[in-house]
RNA sequence: GCGCGCUUAGCUCAGUUGGUAGAGCAACGCUUUUACACAGCGAAGGUCGGGGGUUCGAAUCCCUCAGCGCGCACCA
């Protein structure tokens, strides 16, 4: 009977490429070219039920155009096209936008070092004009190569709505924001300490550092009648306060105010004492000096007591004249040689090791100097009046501010962040929150949309210029464009609706914002999620999403950050290539629950190839042995005989239906799989074998209806998981029609 | 310092509201005119990190300790 199924198969040329065993390679490119040609990724050309249907949408987290994609990236298609799949089949009207990001300093500094070690040049060397065409170029490629990765992986994405950061409406609608909140007084330009990076030659913010723990000295020098500890003393040349808690008994008879002469690194001078309740008085001597231009602590101490500010180190990481003898040194090799001269004078009362961490630029590996920068800012404590307002907690006209914004959104439960964990993270983040630096010294990116025009050159700075906002060049002479670029993130926190076509009023805004799910890394939680939060609630009023799910990050054998290590890294495309789409998507989603970071070997895509192997198995056994489709119209397969399986199998769609209405597509997948597997052909098909064999013709019939349903059942629900395979069954089952195209979710 | 997570078979990890421990991979034995060897059948492998508590019953809830990892802050 067996040997007969086959033979049929191969003798009758019924189904020609339906041969074992499956070849994911020969089938996935035609399979999504055909799903791309159809236009049913496009919401707007879905049929009539999904028109009437509810709206769902996603916006993909536009990857970098810094080169190629990772299997963090391929995770995240994989979960976001089983979310818009499922949905689609559900009858919404769903849209899945996809885009890119043009990561301002990541792509600048990658095409930095390409033309450093290939031309041996710097790119002012180009002009920035040059430079530009240069990263433009490189963008492309980068991006080409992404939208290739993205179909591979089978995402039914909607690529007519294709957007990109900088491109023109995405451009127009940054500068339009920049302006709207500047006149809300939400972005204003002003003298505060950012984070300074010599080697990148650029500020950045908070979220861009990264620290290192480092082994050093920590110094006591003589101060006078006190004792200071430092870790920098290559910074301790214009230090003249001296700070202490004020019910600090120690020093009690030190007055705020008080002056004392003493002998310091270059002479005599003459230090203010201050008490600030900031000083933790179990830490050292419990007395400090400040470098109020080079720390953010200094810096508020000093803004708090009204004290003067003086550069120390320049913006290439050199002392300033104020040094003396030591100007013009490196700060790193400065140390030693204020230490030794501090040693010379008797100035040193003892040093100890310690650890401590430094700050680094996550992108140029620079070591970050504090400076006070004339800059760019978003007040994120600044009271303004929200106009309208759909986020809970916050009516329309009231005074608010950002910060609340981004409280309220995720508080008052407009906003769902799963794992609920990550909520808890969010908040502590926002309590921690400063004002944000936006500008960047960098070419690559969103110009700020300021002019200045210089009235009177003779009158006070304050007045001198003229500044104008907003997205064209204003009208007259004399004006110059503001040199700095936007922060990346600026134009990121816009995604949701700048895709959408806003500051236009168009359907697609009205239709799909809020999206439905934001899907990303946890990893930038900050970066991003806090910042759409807060973009889209100054300038929409409402939420940019509804939930938001956070996927662990993919890491190697050895548990580095896939995205980061250099050796060892898994290609999506090389798994692809290898094991099929969907063997790689697979493996991305079952065995890790949201929040969790995977550990991934190419075993483990290797066991779903065989998966794919085994389901394509099936279908053959069941087309070949119930003697062609047309059985299935029509008919019930829950008879007397096998109801319990029919019962067991419709429980099993049921319960993967609430697990994939919960997010746990961990759960559904390895409930397929196992359902499929180990029940479906372990016990099912192999029991058929026998019942084809002896039973009679009731049982017979009975058996190839449950067969055939099931399968028909099952290839529907798995269909968001494994996309490629179930389409090339079912096109060969139902001759030519579409699972993507006609097919409704089984349950 | 504040916060979060993890610890379950050799490896990677599931285990949704507490009811006698699961999967994949690897390894072992048998099976090759079988829908599928990218397979089937079978066997083996775990005091669920340690300790304590709640409960009729705990991998699951609570407390505590330890190891590992992560985030934030910050160390003048």
């Amino acid at each position: 009977m067996n040997k007969k199924i086959d033979k049929e198969i191969k003798d009758d040329n019924v189904h020609p490429k339906f041969l074992k065993p499956y070849d994911p390679l020969a089938t996935e490119d035609k399979i999504y070219k055909m799903w791309e040609d159809s236009g049913y990724f496009n919401p707007d050309k879905l049929p009539e039920r999904h028109q009437k249907g509810e709206p769902f949408s996603i916006v993909l987290p536009p990857p970098n155009v810094t080169g190629t994609l990772h299997m963090g990236h391929a995770a995240m298609l994989a979960i976001e096209d089983i979310m818009i799949r499922y949905k689609r089949m559900k009858g919404y009207k769903t849209l899945w936008l996809p885009g890119t990001d043009h990561a301002a300093i990541a792509t600048q500094s990658k095409v930095e070092k390409e033309l450093e070690k290939k031309e041996k040049k710097h790119r002012k060397d180009l002009g920035r004009e040059e430079f530009l065409k240069r990263v433009d170029a490189f963008a492309k490629e980068s991006h080409d190569t992404i939208v290739n990765q993205i179909r591979k992986m089978g995402a039914s994405i909607d690529w007519s709505r294709e957007a990109f950061t900088l491109d023109e409406k995405r451009t127009f609608a940054v500068n339009t924001a920049f302006k709207k909140m500047y006149d809300m007084g939400l972005i204003y330009r002003g003298h505060r300490i950012v984070n300074w990076d010599p080697k990148g030659q650029t500020t950045i913010s908070d979220d861009e550092i990264e620290y290192k723990e480092e082994k050093a000295k920590f110094y006591y020098f003589k101060y006078g009648p006190f004792t200071i500890g430092t870790a920098r003393p290559e910074t301790k040349f214009g230090d003249k306060y001296v700070v202490m808690h004020p019910s600090d008994k120690r020093y009690a008879e030190y007055k705020h105010g008080q002056k004392i002469d003493l002998e310091w690194i270059n002479g005599p001078i003459t230090a203010t004492v201050i008490k600030d309740e900031s000083i933790d008085m179990e830490f050292g001597t419990g007395v400090m000096t400040i470098t109020p231009w080079h720390s953010t602590v200094d810096f508020e101490i000093a803004e708090r007591h009204g004290l003067d500010k003086e550069q120390i180190i320049d913006f290439h990481g050199r002392l300033l004249p104020i040094a003396g003898e030591f100007a013009g040194l490196k700060i790193g090799d400065a140390r030693s040689k204020v230490v030794e001269k501090l040693r010379v004078k008797g100035l040193i009362a003892k040093e100890e090791d310690y650890i401590h961490n430094i700050a680094i630029a996550d992108r140029s590996s620079g070591m970050i100097e504090p400076q006070i920068m004339n800059q760019w800012f978003v007040a994120v404590n600044k009271q303004f009046k929200l106009e309208h307002s759909n986020i809970s907690g916050i009516n329309s006209g009231q005074e608010t501010t950002l910060k609340e914004i981004m409280k309220k959104g995720v508080e008052g439960g407009a906003i769902k962040i799963i794992p609920e964990r990550f909520e808890k993270t969010y908040f502590h983040w926002i309590e921690n929150l400063h004002d944000w630096c936006i500008s960047r010294q960098i070419w690559y990116g969103h110009r700020v949309p300021v002019w200045y025009k210089i009235k009177d050159k003779k009158s006070k700075i304050k007045d001198r210029e003229e500044i104008f906002v907003g997205d064209e060049r204003p009208e007259g002479e004399g004006w110059t464009q503001d040199e700095d670029t936007l922060d990346t993130w600026f134009s990121s926190g816009l995604w949701t609706f700048s895709t959408l076509g806003w500051p236009e009023e168009t359907d697609d805004l009205k239709v799909f914002h809020p999206t439905s799910v934001l899907e990303t890394g946890y990893d930038i939680l900050f970066f991003w999620i806090a910042r759409m939060i807060l973009m889209t609630g100054c300038l929409l009023g409402e939420v940019p999403f509804r939930t938001v799910y956070l996927h662990g990050l993919v890491r190697d054998g050895k548990g580095r950050k896939m995205s980061k290590s250099l050796d060892n890294i898994i290609d999506p495309l090389d798994m692809i290539a290898k094991y099929g789409g969907d063997a790689t998507r697979l493996s991305l989603i079952i065995g890790t629950g949201p929040g969790n970071d995977m550990k991934l070997s190419p075993d483990k895509v290797k066991g779903y190839k065989n998966f794919s192997n085994k389901i394509w198995n099936i279908a053959r056994f069941v087309i070949a042995s119930t003697d062609g489709i047309e059985i299935i119209k029509g008919f019930n397969d829950y008879t007397e005989i096998d109801a319990g399986y029919c019962a067991e199998r419709d429980n099993m769609l049921i319960d993967i239906t609430y697990d994939i209405e919960n997010f746990r597509y961990y759960l559904a997948g390895e409930k397929l799989y196992h359902y499929i597997w180990h029940k479906f052909a372990d016990v099912i098909l192999e029991s058929s074998k026998k019942i084809f064999e002896e039973g009679n013709s009731e049982e017979i019939m009975s058996r190839k209806q449950i067969l055939l349903v099931s399968l028909n059942k099952i290839l529907r629900a798995l269909h968001p998981f494994m996309p490629y395979v179930t389409e090339e069954i079912w096109q060969e089952l139902y001759k030519g029609k579409s699972l993507l195209m006609v097919e409704e979710w089984p349950v």
